[in-house]
DNA sequence: ACGCCGTCTCTGGTATGCCACAGGACGTTA
DNA sequence: TAACGTCCTGTGGCATACCAGAGACGGCGT
């Protein structure tokens, strides 16, 4: 099973349009605000317009697009309240998160963030930044799959998408000395997993992203 | 044409198809695992499938029914797991919820909790299990919205959703003294929030949680 | 009597055409 | 010139037709 959450897992043409949509808005390839009329994706695509349509559906229930009727499809932006709100969910997952793989001791994830941590290390020392926020967005991703709840790993996709995070990423590690706090922080996180002591590991997870918010909000550019 | 206006939003025909099948599928009147063809409901509502067909599509989003292609479409039942995850997910959003509230203050949400907790004494009083039944759901509904977190809503309001909540609350109310002593939790939690003391609230709010998994739980038939 | 295999039906997937409505362009009028 | 009203274009909503795959079912061979 891939971690991907497509519809139903099919191959279909409207599997393939709904990834590439998800993966051009999340990337920031498609400006917000501009009209994406069905019919010229249609034809981009090479198909008809319903699996566009149904594409669309989906990515609205998602919060990815909103379909105004007719006058059109537009990307959505989070407001400022709205990214605020997603860290605030964020927060809560991923401390959730943590403590729950503390509970479960010794499986596989916590070798691998271990293992993440390792190559952190190595990248934050050389200053590969790029690198950087690979390892970051694995870390978080090795938390989430490793408390071993499909519902939460869903809702926190869904948040993500939301957020468009991997491009927030790079921004918040950007700031000079960032990446190696954030470094610091991952550490004590799975010390804390390790040890087994959930209610602190979800403590200072959530310290983490709260500081991880502030790297974000600091360099985020005014939504209009 | 007919131009009645439902609850959500826009009167479309897809729109009164989606609130109407997730009724029944909430509600129960549909049993799980039977074949929801797409042209038997059309047929029903009297319009064509496509409405039918994105009703489905966004359903299938917000996990109550699953489409497997060229075979059907079937309302889904939680296993256990999925269940323990819900719940799981519960305890988190409700915590989170009740922290947030009280670090909001005196809202009127707050002094609509405390009116919502006077009623329901009155209605432990008598043993009038249905109508506690109706304000616990009131109950944790102003939790919710009270924390004014739109994004927490709403994955909120998914989650319960997929359990088909409403039922679950009658099922584990039918204990004996679980009425009382879940209003006595609900208490304790209104109390916390009213100190403004977010941490022992969320705390509380969570124990109040798992102690309501477990009269559930106690009192679920084995999924199939 | 049993198992295999072909066919046949029903399903959702896709393409396409028509429609009503939103909203801007543009001409008209005071 | 500015405000207003009309028309025109583009959009998504909906209906319909056709297609390919999945499974059930029955006939046929053993």
């Amino acid at each position: 099973m891939s971690q991907v959450m497509d519809g139903a897992g099919n191959g279909s043409i409207q599997a393939r349009v709904i990834a590439e949509m998800r993966r051009r808005i999340i990337s920031g390839d498609l400006p917000p605000d501009v009209n994406l009329s069905e019919l010229a994706l249609a034809e981009e695509f090479g198909v008809s317009r319903t699996p566009v349509r149904e594409a669309f559906k989906q990515l609205q229930t998602e919060g990815l697009v909103e379909i105004r009727p007719r006058v059109g499809t537009f990307v959505t932006t989070p407001s400022r309240r709205e990214i605020t709100e997603l860290f605030e969910m964020k927060e809560l997952l991923e401390g959730a998160a943590a403590r729950l793989l503390a509970q479960r001791g010794r499986v596989p994830e916590l070798d691998r963030l271990e293992e993440n941590l390792r190559e952190a290390d190595a990248a934050v020392q050389r200053d590969d930044t790029a690198r950087y926020a690979e390892l970051v967005q694995e870390f978080h991703d090795l938390l989430i799959v490793g408390s071993d709840n499909r519902k939460l790993e869903a809702h926190y996709r869904t948040l993500m998408n939301q957020l468009a995070y991997p491009r927030l990423v790079t921004t918040s590690l950007s700031q000079p000395g960032r990446p190696a706090q954030s470094d610091q922080e991952h550490h004590r996180v799975v010390e804390l997993i390790a040890a087994k002591d959930g209610d602190s590991a979800e403590r200072v997870m959530r310290e983490h992203v709260r500081a991880s918010r502030q790297a974000v909000l600091a360099r985020l550019p005014l939504p209009r």
